[in-house]
DNA sequence: TATTGTTATACTCTATAACTATA
DNA sequence: TATAGTTATAGAGTATAACAATA
């Protein structure tokens, strides 16, 4: 057990803590998909296609806010592993448009599980109805940010 | 203004909002601070410095939650921009004392100052019972952790 | 035996800038 | 002119493994 150290005034910022809570939160995801090996930034890809069959790469990267030259190895991955097709897009010979294989489907519905499990870990300090505080607090909070 | 698209199952999982908000503070943090030049990371450290005067490099790295051999570098950076020193412990010649210079003691209550503002940026859409409850359920989690 | 600071090394995630092919 | 995908490149931030000095 570490020793307890007087964090000061680190303890009143919601950034110092917001930032130790996701790091939690991604290590108990990486901890939960192993069996997949899919990263949490995979996942949030897999189940943007999953959603909206078809999305092109630039629209994915706008949804989850990076750079569209970020997603090419990400999708490349992903195709690399026979999770997500590049199919030519029926109305713009530039863009791809992105499915999930059949393998690609049964890896998401698996991961949603597992996703879900992981969530219930990082939250197990807290009671059903802070759980649900937390997460619309932080909606809140994000749709304002334009996310 | 991005298009909105479904981002289907990831809106009711905590890694996800938790993720966004994180890097939303953290956006919000770099531009607070900018005329310190100091980044959330050093922050972190400037803070525990102040508020545990000679402690260790090590015990630094365990409050943060990260290895000794990152501290390194970070305690580096903070000592060449003579923010930071390191003199022997008293108690283990193994250890360094870190301690504040003049101009780390300014540098931090500067930065303590634009943190705070970051803050209330980042919590902008919240109203303040809204701020509270959000630090609140987030403290909960991270103690919980052994954070 | 265990811990402190350090080095060497590598990995992940991300961004910027420039290119091409389309729109 | 602007956008989609791509490449090359670089910069944070982090970890692991090993080492000498000290506890």
């Amino acid at each position: 057990m570490p020793e307890k150290t007087n964090i000061g005034p680190l303890n009143d910022l919601m950034t110092y803590h917001l930032r130790r809570a996701q790091v939690t939160s991604f290590n108990n995801f990486t901890d939960a998909m192993a069996e997949t090996q899919v990263t949490p930034g995979q996942f949030g890809v897999l189940t943007l296609i999953a959603s909206n069959e078809g999305m092109s790469q630039s629209a994915v990267a706008r949804s989850l806010g990076v750079e569209r030259s970020t997603m090419v190895a990400v999708i490349d991955g992903l195709e690399n592993r026979g999770l997500v097709l590049r199919k030519p897009s029926p109305t713009d010979r530039r863009s791809n448009a992105l499915v999930l294989s059949d393998e690609g489907k049964e890896v998401y519905a698996r991961g949603l599980e597992l996703a879900k499990k992981s969530d219930r870990v990082t939250t197990s300090a807290l009671n059903d109805e802070e759980a649900v505080q937390l997460v619309t607090l932080l909606r809140k909070m994000n749709s304002a940010a334009g996310v």
